[in-house]
RNA sequence: GCUCGAGUGGUGGAAUUGGUAGACACGUUGGACUUAAAAUCCAAUGACCAUUGCGGUCGUGCGGGUUCAAGUCCCGCCUCGAGUACCA
């Protein structure tokens, strides 16, 4: 019988399953720990053999968590809502949610054969209304909240009520959309539905005409993150740019909180890195060009002071530039008190380098800028209107992929240089982009690329304003490129001429801000979360629309349950499916909103709900989230690095703000695994016939190469039988062999149904069992690298975990253990394992971790070992690799329960303790040969042993001896 | 273009702090057991030269450098992968 596996594993998945062994529930007694994995979208394919590598890392940590006395929460759910099981109910008109919940079976089933030691108790699907009663619940929230800067956190909209109602909008620091000033009496006299406007420039989740990446394919507009190289992320489909009324989430007002969370989290560099490049933070300065009147005479008129302007003496603030979306949804004027029409246009734009201001030849405004119309002159009109259409109707990737074209057009207009007084005409140009900063800048050519080569191609003025140390200026005209501005002494620029850069800039923003024109500010490349999706397969709003405006459902109605739809498309008129309900209303008959929430929303406090998934009456008890606080450790794929993580993040610390979540960050430690690429192989046949040359042979002939599945194929030789049985065509199928057998092609591709190199784990484990896919998983590579699959290695894997079974049972499986005391040697071996294994779990080596079991299995063979003493510390410390061939041997040597949360064997050194070491002995740093010395003794006494040897004195032959050098317990090395 | 990561045998990979390069495993070759096969066990296996036994030389993408000693540190390149892309 031997290992018999199938057998083992059944039995203690059921036993697991029946005992409930892996329940968390709160224990003040025990420290908690954590683990969490990126739950899945179950897809119809089911798993394949990259989905379970995190999982299987991650349940070795918690199971090794728990033998250190850990009260370890490790849960699993489903990301329920998504794309897929729509697009395949458009198809065939199944509802998503029988699509799904057959996935989620299928996927289920995939992963209690693997072992895996989660609490299903606990889990949670996105789709299933008692848990996105809480991520409707949370949506609410964020519309009743506005953000105060004042205090850094969000509030509630009540708040802010109370201080329009005695201040109107003045003192106050509010991250908003709101360009008037207005009055208490204002706000006091105006309609409700104007309030409503208003307010709407403020809520944490608002309805705004926005620019979105809208997909006419799949029928919906896209988060940033969902689009890859102006195609959608998923399906490929072309993306393009649609004005469109959409709720959004002000994240923007979390930037730098973002970013500063950073710095606290245990995180990968890359992912940490890819989440600042996100956020895009930049500091510069925001300055006002005003556009000249046309009068002849220079001189600038004083500016007027509008809106939000900066307060006091302060360097820098936060105010966010990014005025791309305007909340004006029904195209009306707010008509506040305050709102005079100015007198003089200007032009804001948000410069990093204000030290430049000197070398600014010319500005440019995107395309889409809202002064293009007014500013441009009656004769530029036509060209001008022409290059917006162009610019207009270019796709998302025409524009991508043209970056290196330039394109512009003069508007006849001129902006006036507030620190020289100079003109500069303005361009639109589709280099400047709409979405980052003001949608306009000045050009600075002489040290900015695209300004120069912008500059170059109109040719139009370069001037040089910065100069390297020691350096003389140049003639702009005999350049190639801009030149480097990032450190150097400012030249031909006033006031600031002879200052090094850094102290020029700062110079520069007090000198605008005295003149009232500009001040030091931050930037963010982050935008808003567009939260809108024209679908029908996901969370409905809980939102009502009276006279137009929209509010919230009571809490106590929620869930607002998706309903039943006759059809999953858009109706006729454009709407998304919901639309096509008559009955899509509150009892009192107003309108619900017909979009649906984004796949995000549901993944975004999933881990919270984890805590507490059962609780009827709130997210989560304060109890649960006091005990459980965040998750230590989080495993799952770095695709997620700019979406669902800053995503998550976000969301949690707005729970924290409600004082909800206790913890600012909801991942403590991240662990990205690596994707597993497909090994495809290859069979090749001569073009026209139905005659296949082996891999070896194949340069003889002229060969087409094809696809074989990978399931006919065995350490590379084919399964010839099969292959013909594989497709009709093939029935007939002749081979050239070499070496009698037929050998393949292979190479290291994506993993892809059509490659035919799909691995599913569930072949596997009925062919070697859970434990050895487990062992075998993290024996490919280190966890965090992209590695290609191949069975290949797996026999070697399997057979390391019969020869483990042979330590405890001989051929007639009769238990050979023995209660003999272990030999020293015996000992070592073991507590050099126990080691090994503790430091490797501890840093994620998870495949040298594999390797020393192997060592030590193979040592205690060779010592012939079947002692107690050593066997019964093996088996549990192999326990979180395989846990049902240890749960097995740990019931066979006797123990009664689970093995579980048995302590796992310590370390001692004692064991390890030698009385010689063999020392390398190297000359010039090349290892010779290997010398034998007791550990206690001095250098002097090393040099002189080594020195005197006999192999030494062979080496030194006839050369003086220039340096030794000992290091103890190392090396010996001598220089001749 | 920018940012980050990685290049080690036929293959996956190991070398944790600068200290014996190639652990462990696959594959391959030879052998034992067997009527035979499977399974199992034993041995060899970086390349090259020498093979009668020794032995020797080279070797971690390339070129330099630091050091008694470099896969590991520094400088300059090359290749591959990922992210991002006119971000002012």
């Amino acid at each position: 019988m031997g290992y018999d596996f199938d057998r083992i594993e059944k039995k203690w998945q059921k036993y697991w399953s029946e005992h409930k062994t892996f329940k968390a529930d709160i224990n003040h007694d025990k420290p908690k720990f954590y683990v969490l994995d990126m739950f899945p979208y179950p897809s119809g394919a089911g798993l394949h053999v990259g989905h379970p590598l995190g999982y299987i890392a991650s349940d070795i940590y918690s199971r090794f968590k728990r033998h250190q006395g850990f009260n370890v929460l490790h849960p699993m759910g489903y990301d329920a809502y998504g794309l897929p099981a729509e697009q395949y109910a458009i198809q065939t008109g199944t509802h998503p949610e029988i699509t799904t919940e057959k996935n989620i079976l299928r996927y289920r089933e995939q992963l209690d054969k693997i072992g895996f030691s989660f609490d299903w108790d606990r889990e949670v699907r996105t789709s299933d209304p008692e848990y996105y009663k809480w991520t409707q619940w949370t949506f609410i929230r964020l519309f009743n909240s506005w953000y105060n800067k004042k205090t850094d956190k969000a509030e509630n909209i009540s708040a802010l009520i109370s201080h329009f109602e005695i201040n109107g909008n003045t003192g106050l620091e509010a991250a908003n959309t709101c360009e008037e000033i207005f009055t208490a009496e204002f706000w006091n006299n105006t309609s409700e539905k104007e309030q409503q406007q208003i307010l709407m420039h403020y809520r944490l989740a608002y309805l705004s005409e926005t620019m979105v990446n809208w997909c006419p394919e799949l029928g919906t507009v896209l988060a940033n993150d969902e689009v890859k190289e102006g195609l959608s992320e998923r399906g490929g489909h072309p993306v393009e740019k649609k004005l469109m009324l959409q709720w959004s989430l002000r994240i923007t007002a979390y930037a730098q909180r973002l970013l500063d969370g950073l710095e606290t989290v245990d995180w990968s560099e890359p992912i940490k890195e890819m989440q600042r490049n996100w956020i895009g933070r930049s500091e510069g300065a925001s300055v006002d060009f005003e556009v000249w009147d046309g009068d002849s005479s220079l001189t600038p008129p004083l500016p007027i002071a509008i809106g939000d302007s900066p307060k006091g003496k302060e360097q820098i603030t936060d105010k966010n530039l990014n005025e791309s979306t305007k909340v004006l949804p029904f195209g009306e004027d707010l008509g506040g008190v305050n709102n005079p029409k100015q007198q003089t246009l200007k032009i804001t734009v948000f410069t990093t380098r204000p030290d430049t201001l000197f070398g600014a030849t010319f500005m440019v405004l995107a395309p889409e800028h809202e002064l293009v119309t007014q500013i441009t002159t009656p004769d530029r009109k036509v060209n001008v209107l022409a290059y917006v259409s162009w610019a207009k109707n270019r796709s998302e990737r025409e524009r991508m992929t043209e970056v290196k074209n330039i394109s512009g057009e003069f508007t006849g207009a001129y902006g006036i240089n507030p620190l020289t007084g100079g003109k500069l005409p303005i361009w639109i140009a589709d280099y400047v982009l709409a979405g980052y900063g003001t949608g306009a800048i000045m050009a600075v050519p002489g040290h900015d690329s695209r300004d120069f080569a912008f500059a170059r191609h109109f040719n139009l003025p370069i001037i040089q304003v910065v100069v390297a140390e020691g350096e003389e200026p140049t003639d702009p005209a005999t350049w190639d490129d801009s030149i480097d501005s990032k450190e150097g002494v400012m030249v031909n620029s006033g006031f600031i001429s002879g200052m090094q850069v850094k102290n020029a800039i700062n110079t520069t923003i007090n000198k605008i801000q005295e003149m009232g024109i500009g001040y030091g500010t931050i930037n963010f490349r982050l935008h808003d979360a567009i939260f809108s999706r024209q679908r029908y397969w996901g969370e409905p709003f809980p939102i009502y629309y009276k006279d137009g405006m929209p509010y919230t459902l009571d809490e106590s109605e929620l869930p607002l349950k998706l309903p039943q739809v006759e059809s999953y498309l858009p109706t006729e008129q454009g709407d998304p499916p919901l639309a096509a309900l008559t009955d899509w209303k509150t009892k009192e008959g107003y309108p619900l909103e017909t979009n649906t929430m984004p796949g995000f929303a549901g993944s975004s406090g999933y881990y919270l709900r984890y805590m507490d998934p059962q609780n009827k009456d709130e997210y989560f008890s304060a109890e649960a989230n006091q005990y459980w606080r965040n998750v230590d450790l989080y495993v799952g794929g770095d695709e997620h690095a700019a979406g669902h993580l800053i995503y998550s993040r976000f969301w949690n610390i707005f729970l924290y703000d409600l004082g909800l979540a206790c913890e600012t960050e909801p991942f403590k430690k991240l662990i990205n695994q690596g994707k597993i690429q497909g090994r495809s192989s290859f069979v090749y046949r001569i073009p026209g016939t139905n005659k296949f040359v082996s891999h070896n042979l194949r340069k003889d002939y002229d060969t087409q190469r094809l696809h074989v599945d990978i399931d006919l194929v065995e350490n590379d030789v084919l399964n010839t039988e099969g292959f013909k049985a594989w497709r009709d065509e093939y029935r007939n199928a002749e081979f050239i062999l070499e070496e009698g057998k037929y050998i393949c092609g292979w190479e290291v591709e994506k993993m892809s149904k059509s490659k035919h190199n799909v691995q599913n784990p569930d072949a596997l484990i009925e062919k070697y069992g859970a434990d050895t896919l487990r062992l075998y998983e993290m024996f490919l590579g280190p966890l965090e690298q992209d590695k290609p699959w191949d069975t290949n290695g797996i026999e070697g894997v399997f057979r390391f975990l019969k020869r483990l079974w042979r330590l405890y049972f001989d051929n007639n499986d009769q238990l050979i253990v023995t209660n003999e005391n272990a030999t020293k040697e015996e000992l070592k071996v073991l507590h050099k394992t126990i080691k090994k294994i503790h430091e490797d779990i501890e840093r994620f080596s998870f495949n040298t971790g594999v390797s020393a079991f192997m060592i030590c299995v193979n040592e205690l063979m060779e010592l012939n070992c079947h002692k107690r003493e050593i066997l019964e510390p093996l088996a549990l410390l192999i326990e979180p690799y395989a846990p049902h061939v240890a749960e097995e041997l740990w019931q066979l040597l006797g123990h009664q329960g689970s093995i579980s949360t048995v302590d796992f064997p310590q370390y001692d050194e004692k064991y390890l303790a030698e009385a010689s070491f063999q020392y390398p002995v190297s000359f010039n740093g090349k290892m010779r040969f290997k010398l034998d010395l007791p550990v206690g003794l001095t250098i002097a006494e090393i040099e002189k042993a080594a020195i005197e040897s006999d192999e030494a004195k062979k080496w030194m032959e006839g050369k003086p001896l220039r340096k030794i050098i000992v290091v103890p317990k190392r090396i010996i090395n001598i220089v001749v």
